[in-house]
DNA sequence: TAATCAATGATAGTTTTGCTATTATTTTTG
DNA sequence: CAAAAATAATAGCAAAACTATCATTGATTA
């Protein structure tokens, strides 16, 4: 067991209407609704079909979550969470150049070890491919207000300043992180469905090695 | 009339089940189509107020369109189309770097004159905020096969040619492109709804500024 | 001019999804 | 053990996403 796996991952609580790590229903909720939004896209997944999946009833899954959406974005914020976690604890030694590369590693290849397990893959699989549905959406406002996007704007902002204690004169800093953060994830989607639009098929670590260039050319220019 | 508005955008006739820029009805269609998706977003969009909208019936609608996302996707489709007119028209005088600043300024900039029309602005919303809605599905790959998405990597390879003309030795040319498509829609987004992400509150032309830094910053290193 | 045909209107119906409500049963906890 | 909370079982509703049918209109052409 890593580190990492030490820590609960605060999740929102005003997500859930309870908490799902809590109790044995929770879980299985948790753990099959991460194989089905993987397998079965935002689009096809339904309550109906999760219930089924973890050996419940609809309306219990009501009980924890109020929405599809909410589920999703319980899901989403726990792969912030987490990342936030790592970041706390694995890039904070050594000098600032050190701290953001290892930085950059962590948000761009977070699953690069054989550590990570299959539910992790599957679950940075969801941010790639649904994340946006539920950040696309007239209750963004609102959501925003309510926290719900709070923990990404903290990984934002712990990278921008690394970013800035690597270089003080950088200027649009968020901007920087959230095209190198959204980008990567991007870049994947693009690898495996439109490939003509990247370049990954040319090298292994294409994506790690172009946003590495990408932040560093862009910083000792500054 | 700009000389852009000369043009017939072709749009792939397959995604649409006939041509709705023949017929009035149509016409009607797309013209609401476009206030109405960006008035209520993907999610509270219907064909039933559609219809209603545009003073006909939701069997007349699934006429023309076989889906709301196939709907979208001529929308979208159309906004790349005519970026792909412009940046054909305005973006081949000059040397290579001003034919890149060119085309630059086209894509982070499309409706900055007060030429755009409201539908423009509307439309570049559209993207902005529904686009993903119909790339990140699983019907993605099937759809791509169809050539639903060709328009947009048509974009994607007639930047990097341009980049290419500029700086021959430009590796990772394609994702230096969609980092820079796709992030500055993003930016657009943010600055309205997470604007703690972006630093666009500090100049009025901040995306613009920060994307040709970026840009030129990568090449000259090469 | 009459017949024809394609587009549209009018209307109805089906299935699925998203969600709510109710009651019974089990599990937990004081 | 008793009370309270969580879950199961079941039913039902409203809206959305289509599909089907047939009447009407308006343009084309023989």
């Amino acid at each position: 067991m890593n580190l990492i796996d030490r820590f609960q991952i605060p999740v929102l609580e005003q997500i859930a209407l309870r908490n799902p790590q809590a109790t044995s229903l929770g879980k299985r909720l948790i753990e099959n609704s991460i194989i089905l939004f993987d397998e079965l896209g935002f689009e096809q997944f339904t309550f109906k079909k999760l219930a089924q999946a973890a050996a419940t009833t609809e309306a219990s899954v009501y009980r924890y979550f109020s929405s599809k959406q909410k589920l999703l974005l319980y899901l989403v914020n726990w792969y912030w969470g987490r990342l936030e976690c790592r970041l706390l604890l694995e890039a904070q030694a050594g000098d600032p150049k050190e701290r953001l590369e290892t930085a950059l590693a962590i948000i761009i290849n977070p699953n690069s070890a054989d550590l990570s397990t299959a539910n992790e893959r599957r679950l940075q699989r969801i941010v790639i491919h649904e994340a946006p549905k539920v950040l696309l959406t007239k209750a963004v406002d609102n959501d925003h207000q309510t926290g719900y996007h709070q923990t990404y704007a903290d990984v934002v902002n712990f990278l921008a300043k690394l970013i800035l204690a690597y270089q003080p004169n950088c200027h649009f800093t968020q901007m920087l992180v959230t095209t190198i953060l959204e980008g990567s994830l991007q870049q994947r989607f693009f690898a495996q469905h439109l490939p003509e639009v990247t370049n990954c098929s040319e090298q292994e670590d294409a994506v790690y090695v172009f946003y590495k260039q990408l932040l560093f050319k862009y910083l000792h220019h500054e």
